[in-house]
DNA sequence: CCTCGATATGACAACCCTGTCACATTTAGT
DNA sequence: ACTAAATGTGACAGGGTTGTCATATCGAGG
């Protein structure tokens, strides 16, 4: 919750100020930024920090609703999904979208990595709201499921999990070699196996 | 490499400074973690640090030779695998050394845990020596495709990879959980899955 | 008992950081 | 043009960190 002082200010200045705190919370955990930096980058004194901001969570925060926003608006129109898809039509499609985003906006990827590697309170705290989406997973395999698409012995948490700890590892991959064909190729051999074992027909038993 | 000072000390005395280490790494990644703290929880003066060690790089490393010393001797003569297991035996096997690891030495485990989330220029450049394992783990696929239990379509590389961030995150459960019993059926599941796949048969076209 | 090399010590300099506050400057309204 | 409120500023206090160094203490051999 920046101070009114802040949300008076040019547009222009606030920008300057935003892109700094983006510069720093990208390339340092929350603890690690420093606000002396981004006084610094954002060219403003140390006093009008503090006259925007109560303190380094205060501005944080500004910054993730900033970037909350513009997430929103960039996906509002990229929903639709058929009726026909599958958990896994719909796990690439959210995969494309991750890559989107961070093709478009790879500071927004960076300050995420960052956030998982803190373990301030602070921080913490912030990750524990952030499990919704896997409930979601977690149903569209128990619809599958029931149409018999997959199999019922399998506990959708665990098969969630391993969608996710996988989406993971693809996006950071990706975030390193922007191949994005090769990754591509990479996740669908990974789907691929989950879908159909990685072991022969014969071992199936 | 501690200076000889250091290795002339008491073995008590270096026990002392050793746990303390252990403490101070255990909670912090080698970027937070604070020489002041060590040498508090170890009762020597600032000056007699430095008299063992060039800097905390080398604590570091001492510590590091120290716990893999440890572990060598820890896991001996548990080597013996059978002619007949697969990759996914040996990849049990292994897990199951792991979590006896961790229950021995949980804060080793949390040292590797921070020095993951740590990424200055020397943790980094130490993580890249780490990856031998991964090549012996595509070596055990390729053998049992040649065998015919692994799908000869199926990537060695891709499926190691899977093998190793399931373990990972695994692993982090246990930890957190202690549910050795839980954590076991997890991971089966989990390979389950992985070797027969998630679909029901008709799906397998 | 004395001396000399090995070892222990903590004060110190130099560099970070945050949050505050008295003061300077700008802006808006009369 | 004048005043009052809003905004900008950087010095400062108080806290952290690391690495050094002059000095003190210890211990073993002469």
């Amino acid at each position: 919750m920046p101070t009114s002082t802040f949300h008076n200010l040019d547009e222009s200045k606030r920008k300057q100020i935003f892109d700094a705190c983006v510069d720093e919370f990208a390339s340092h955990t929350f603890s690690e930024a420093s606000i002396n930096q981004i006084i610094k980058a954002a060219n403003i004194s140390r006093g009008s920090f503090y006259q925007y901001f109560a303190d380094k969570e205060d501005c944080y925060m500004y910054l993730l609703t900033e970037m909350v926003k513009e997430k929103m608006v960039m996906f509002k129109d990229v929903v639709a999904t058929n009726d026909n898809d599958t958990v896994f039509d719909e796990y690439e499609a959210m995969f494309d979208k991750a890559i989107l985003w961070i093709e478009k906006k790879p500071q927004y990827y960076q300050i995420g990595v960052k956030m998982d590697m803190d373990n301030s309170e602070f921080i913490r705290k912030l990750l524990k709201g952030n499990l919704a989406s896997l409930d979601y997973f977690a149903t569209l395999i128990r619809r599958d499921q029931q149409r018999g698409i997959i199999r019922m012995d399998i506990v959708p948490e665990i098969l969630t999990e391993m969608l996710f700890s996988i989406n993971q590892k693809a996006l950071m991959n990706f975030f390193y070699n922007r191949d994005f064909e090769g990754m591509k190729k990479h996740l669908r051999h990974i789907l691929e196996i989950i879908r159909k074992g990685s072991t022969t027909e014969e071992n199936h038993v």
